[in-house]
DNA sequence: GTGAAAGCGCTAACAC
DNA sequence: GTGTTAGCGCTTTCAC
């Protein structure tokens, strides 16, 4: 015994090397393993003013995109010592800025914000205020640096594709057109078919659910019928919704009715036919994105996207 | 001004009531407001001696049945006030056990734990030390109170069911008998089986993954071919996998070879034919096991599933 | 090489 | 009603 309490931090935060005796030293380690005994992480961080914490605020958690995205920042938080406060925000804005709130207050040294909409300006104060970095992932927003990927260059490779195999009679399913993937894929729609000379046969607004992906079809099929070639979607869940309904309606898939998506889930590859779609890096996106907040830079950064054909669609096997 | 930091946290907690004049409240509130004032969590918590915080540890994240078991623990925390750190172990049981340290050294109030093997020593020693409560979530685990679903007798359901269509080749491709849920599974199999005088065709090991399920039915196919008449999985991942890797194989599904699963994922609608499974009640294991966190009860809770029908077995529409 | 002491940002007990 | 004070569990000077 007889060991102060300076000795001990010394010895286990390896400040000790050369500082402390090698008998201090071992005493230290032995009582430590025998009691148990683990540091307050509260206290160490209060101390040292930093915690090693950063935030991950996504609008849900049980898609797999999402998912996926946030098994990027883990590894990465992982890697480096980072503890990770993962939030779910249900797709509602003021659960989002629940939590955002709840994430300064635990002074996390940075934020991955995945938003429902826009911050308002109360947490944009309190976060500056503390001096917490946020990077946007997947979605822009405001003056924040981003990392997202390619959506618009995306959206024109499988709109030229669906086209260039004879689709013309093209109906989009687009996202809330407040979320920037949802305008980009749309502005890529849009611009390929502008490049080849098409109209667009409707444009219909969804919410990226499976549930809207559904119903629009629905809608669609009842106003238009077999009229309708193909139905894109702004994303792989309404993709599958339209499936759904297309087949629930009696019609084939891609005989009949066309399908593609975006997103690029690996659930894209299960359903039959398989989709049709573009595969977005949502695991990347996140790894960077936590690299991003612990380096001093904050470019913004756009990854590249993959088209997937899948037999969603006439003349793939 | 004027106002010290005792009047500042007395106003913040509202222990303020008729304890603070309206004069001085009024000063408090403002100034907080304008300068954006957010009270340390770190340094509250280590005063309180209490974090409100939990932590969850689960397998894997991308895995949609886990993702939405967070959601349940997610939504019951935010509903009252707790804070959550989500920790995903990658189905290791190394990384599983540094995310226990690091919760312990949060001195998060209790933790939910789906485990990837069993705990080590070490871990359950600064655990108890420092009076963390565990809960094993879906899966059972040492002495732990667990909140799991009724695996047993949801595979003796779906097994009765399929021995009642007329299946007699039946083919069980196993979860890893060290996790609970697999082993309830197979037992429920074996016992339904049992009572039906029917002898199992064969028995395989998978791990839960879509690879495996994938991988085990190539070589069965290979092994028996046609032979086969149905094959039961022991969780939805796999029993897609087996579908994939039938459809591969040119058997249709189910006319050729039938297929079950086992968890009732939303996915297991949306493939065709949609998956005949058993569905497990994923949320309400999360959001019961964070209501016993927070209670002072104890007692393991085992959850009914229900019995999901779906075309790939005969004779369902 | 090691211990004593101060202080991170709060809250609770105690004075007034 | 309100301010002063002590202390939560650490780390980091600063002495010795």
């Amino acid at each position: 015994m007889g060991v102060s309490p300076a000795t001990i931090s010394r010895v286990l935060n390896h400040k000790a090397t050369g500082h402390v005796s090698q008998e201090k030293q071992e005493l230290v380690l032995k009582a430590v393993s025998k009691l148990g005994y683990t540091p307050s992480k509260l206290a160490q961080s209060l101390r040292k003013r930093s915690t090693q914490t950063i935030g991950v605020v996504v609008p849900d958690i049980s898609n797999p995109f999402f998912a996926t995205l946030v098994r990027g920042v883990e590894l990465y938080s992982t890697n480096n010592g980072l503890l990770c406060f993962i939030c779910d925000s249900n797709n509602s804005s003021s659960v989002e800025k629940q939590h955002l709130i709840n994430l300064v207050a635990a002074r996390v040294e940075g934020i991955i914000l995945i938003s429902t909409g826009s911050i308002d300006d109360e947490v944009i104060q309190k976060i500056n205020q503390y001096k917490i970095k946020v990077v946007a992932a997947d979605r822009r927003l405001r003056g924040l640096p981003v990392v997202e990927a390619d959506n618009f260059t995306g959206s024109i490779l499988i709109t030229n594709y669906v086209i260039s195999l004879g689709y013309k009679s093209i109906v989009y399913i687009a996202g809330p057109q407040h979320i920037s993937t949802a305008q980009d894929r749309l502005k890529g729609f849009l611009t390929s078919l502008r490049l080849n000379n098409i109209e667009p046969f409707a444009i219909i607004d969804g919410n990226f659910t499976f549930n809207s992906g559904y119903n629009c079809t629905l809608k669609l099929i009842k106003s238009y019928g077999r009229k309708i070639e193909i139905i894109m979607c702004g994303n792989d869940l309404m993709a599958f919704g339209a499936m759904r309904a297309i087949m629930e309606a009696g019609y084939t898939v891609p005989d009949e009715i066309g399908i593609t998506g975006f997103d690029g889930l690996s659930w894209a590859r299960l359903v039959s036919p398989p989709l049709c779609t573009v595969y977005v890096p949502a695991f990347d996106i996140g790894f960077k994105a936590a690299e991003m907040l612990a380096s001093q830079r904050s470019m913004d950064v756009t990854l590249p996207v993959e088209f997937r054909p899948g037999a969603t669609i006439r003349g793939v096997c």
